[in-house]
DNA sequence: TCTTTAAGATGAGATTTTCTCATGATAGGT
DNA sequence: ACCTATCATGAGAAAATCTCATCTTAAAGA
């Protein structure tokens, strides 16, 4: 019934005061202008403005129009600017959900570096422990998943970040802290110490114990990683953790690390997101930032190995 | 680029839920919304929902085109309604101008009634003694002139309103106060009291004193009609009345009226509107109202005669 | 797991809208 | 009274938008 393309021309005749020098500005013919006028004024049933003066003069019903544009035009053009910084990826929306517990060791640091540089994008973090993240990102409810069980799909894309060792955190004055490596069966007199997920996602399990068909005599459950470490200390119990994630309590003598399997147990973590996203330019610089930052944690392992 | 269509078409989405069901209520295609919806997309270079969700999903760009849609649609429908108004004629303007000073008298109450029964009509009252109404109505600054020379023109309607008597208001105890009708020389050696306008406004020059090549001995102006009479009543001169501007005085007996010539001078007022809103209800009512308003004022002339 | 079903995507062609070109009409300035 | 600049108009071209028919795919049911 009534356009945007009316309200324009309206603003730009009241501008230019005549249609001839609105038609320029316009890029179009005054012929064209001349048409809408009147086809607008035949569906509405009202004069717009009056031709025979100079400028021109709009009538009530003109003047409506014009506040009609004043009112609509700014906001549909902020919200055209909106969406082209949405779609060069200026700004945006990052909800971000990580599926271990000792990721935010490294995260923390690196979303508060991401967060000055892109001030404009939208962060949340969640933890994926209760839901499935792989379906919310391809429903558009997460932007990005860390994960270290990437499961291949064809709208995803899988970046690894680091790779990084599965260890046995045991007390210093364990007699399993002077072994090479732990075998699965050491582990069937003692206390494990996990984050209290399901057994499916714990690696200790599916990629050590289960394989061995070996149980913990007894499992505790916590969701700190400095409690852990405190409990692991104290001698009641031991736990496996990434090795980054323990650097910093190896370096003060808190603890030992064992690997566990001769080979020891090896996980990368990974960056999923969205293929159609991969070009987002601050989605390809949060992974940057994240792969340096874990960098800087290994720098520390070596400094402690 | 971005049209009110496709916030139009995103807003039926959301309340519907599906292509599909928005295509429904939008009496179209299902084809119709996904073509609309890729193109726009394409445009933009943003996904805006993901179509394989029930309900679909809204990505951020999405939302705020939603957004966009919330706050220019309502802006839109109610400049459509309020244009509507116009252009039945239940809402409007009447910007009014009067070439007559006695004419207030029986324009106030016409407008008071007008008023009541129009409030969404913008009115608006202007002296026409400086300016040239014509022209003005032309353009549009006016609505409506009152005038009792109607000067005719294509683009322009004088509907008459009603005719009135042009008499010479007197002293009751001026010897002319007992003529049947005065001659143009009788005024020779009077004051006359004439509104302080151009002498080519005033009837009492034009319409009979010009046609005679008389003067009057000497000119007194004033703005005010209840003033003139007080002169007129103490004798200080004589003043050309309409007829209806005067009845009331007569009554109290204050004045005495004499016709102009022997046929009386007539005049007769009328309303000129743009031919293009002969139709406009309002315009036609209050010329209805001001036929009526001045009824009364002749009836009460035949009271007092 | 295999159907079934409903939703969305796609290509071609029809329809509608909007524009340009060429020309006519008109008002204001000289 | 004649220019000159402006707006109007009709016909046809161009562009945008829609429909129809058909395909693909995801999710629900057997």
């Amino acid at each position: 019934m009534i356009g945007l393309r009316h309200l324009e021309t309206l603003d730009a005749i009241r501008e230019a005061g005549s249609l001839v020098e609105a038609a320029e500005r316009l890029h179009v013919t005054q012929s064209a202008l001349s048409h809408q006028l009147r086809d607008l004024e035949d569906r509405l049933g009202v004069s717009l403005l009056n031709r025979r003066t100079r400028p021109v003069r709009f009538t009530v019903a003109g003047e409506r129009l014009l506040a009609l544009a004043d009112q609509v035009l700014p906001l549909m053009r902020q919200g055209l600017r909106d969406i082209r910084s949405l779609a060069t990826g200026q700004s945006g929306r990052l909800h971000l959900a990580i599926e271990c517990h000792a990721c935010f060791q490294w995260l923390m640091p690196a979303l508060d570096r991401f967060r000055e540089q892109w001030p404009q994008v939208e962060l949340d973090l969640s933890a994926a422990f209760a839901f499935a993240p792989q379906p919310a990102l391809l429903r558009g409810d997460l932007d990005m998943v860390i994960s270290s069980d990437p499961v291949e799909h064809d709208a995803l894309l899988w970046l690894p970040l680091f790779s990084y060792e599965l260890v046995l955190a045991v007390a210093r004055d364990s007699v399993l802290a002077a072994r090479d490596f732990i075998d699965a069966q050491s582990l069937a007199d003692q206390t494990l110490i996990t984050y209290p997920v399901e057994r499916e996602r714990l690696d200790i399990f599916t990629a050590f114990l289960d394989h061995a068909g070996v149980e913990p005599a007894q499992i505790r459950r916590t969701e700190l990683t400095p409690m852990m470490i405190q409990l692991v200390a104290a001698g009641r119990g031991v736990a496996a953790l990434p090795n980054w994630a323990i650097s910093e309590y190896l370096q003060h003598d808190l603890i030992c690390s064992v690997p566990l399997g001769k080979q020891g147990v090896w996980r990368t973590l990974h960056a999923g997101i969205r293929r159609e996203e991969a070009e987002v330019p601050f989605l390809q610089e949060f992974i940057q930032t994240a792969k340096q930052e874990s960098l800087r944690g290994l720098q520390g392992i070596r400094a402690a190995s």
